[in-house]
DNA sequence: ATTTGGTCATACTAACCAGTATGCAAATAA
DNA sequence: TTATTTGCATACTGGTTAGTATGACCAAAT
């Protein structure tokens, strides 16, 4: 089979998820590939150069791929924001909910214990906030969001309620807590609609 | 010295807040104690009995603690709730919020992998809803809330922001989101005073 | 045809780490 | 006093883990 980089990176991806950075045991992932180290130890020169390859080149892309579906939407900008928030609820499945948000777990446990994980994952954190503060800001110039709304603390304020209702939704090992949140936070978010 | 089971406790909590519970090498830590591997075994029949104590007798007392405030409080529930998203910001320092919330940051790593971990932060987090959700209760008694804002709904938000504000402070290794974070939710909070 | 470089497999190592077995001095009980 | 339990220390074990060293196969280049 061709890419075997790809499938590793694949398959390691899921067992991050599945057990945190530190829980994963890159070999044993290989294996259940039928492959060995040879072909591990090839194409990364450890376990830290594979994290961060995962983050850069499966991670990132993921979340910055559905928040930037903003940039091309048409509607009104908060309805576009609650249609992505609205879209994750579709997406994922129990499953998901139970093992968490990728991004939010590797932040709790990376981000103050290496600095390239915190590197990477503030960088996708920021490039969330720009899609959303972005369509915000285009919102105001078409007057069709408050101008004293405040783009860059909204933009906070949403990724903020998200990531606790990943979080929560994990204490709880189910889906339901995330969507009574995310309910909550779009009817606050169309109290940010009109021109004001 | 005396309590040196409560003081192997303390030690393991704070390299668990730094490493994580898998990251936790709890015989090094012992050593730095100035012990041995006797005494840890002596107080604890292993890693995970240790981990459920600290669990059980510091750090769930320590937030349950912290919000059944709440119950003698006498003022505006709602500002009873708000004192103490502010005492939080007084009482943590910078470094706090580099490390995480402790609670957000077990729940992040453990939940889906060890029942009994599970099950203790649930029951936290539980217990901390319990305590917003009686404040708004009582506020609804008293018609200093509006009868329409859901008790359960709103402790739910409040948590999950929370959580949420604590991961972005992580992310960026700095508890300047958080402080924004938590400003909002004090304005949005305060939206639910008055009888309606 | 020979060399070279890319793509892996096999086998080994050194460190680590949770847990156990044993011992022993001091406190407590009989 | 003697026996027993408590509270640790010391030394060992077995399994795991990240990483290395080496070599074989194959395709492309020379």
């Amino acid at each position: 089979m061709k890419n075997l980089r790809r499938q590793i990176q694949e398959k390691n991806r899921e067992a991050m998820h599945e057990h945190g950075y530190q829980g994963l045991r890159a070999d044993l992932v290989i294996k259940e590939l039928g492959l060995t180290k040879g072909a591990y130890y090839h194409y990364f020169s450890g376990k830290q150069d594979l994290g961060y390859s995962i983050l850069d080149e499966l991670i990132a892309p993921r979340y910055l791929g559905h928040w930037n579906v903003l940039n091309d939407y048409f509607g009104h900008p908060i309805e576009g924001i609650i249609e992505r928030l609205k879209a994750l609820r579709t997406e994922l499945k129990e499953e998901d909910f139970q093992r968490g948000s990728q991004l939010n777990n590797l932040i709790q446990e990376m981000a103050q214990l290496d600095e390239g994980f915190q590197n990477r994952l503030q960088r996708i954190v920021e490039g969330i906030r720009l899609a959303i503060g972005g369509a915000i800001e285009r919102g105001q110039k078409a007057r069709l969001v408050s101008p004293d709304a405040n783009p860059d603390e909204i933009s906070l304020f949403v990724l903020s309620c998200l990531m606790g209702a990943f979080s929560l939704a994990k204490a709880y090992q189910s889906r339901r807590s995330f969507d009574l949140a995310i309910e909550h936070l779009i009817n606050h978010l169309r109290t940010f609609k009109g021109s004001g």
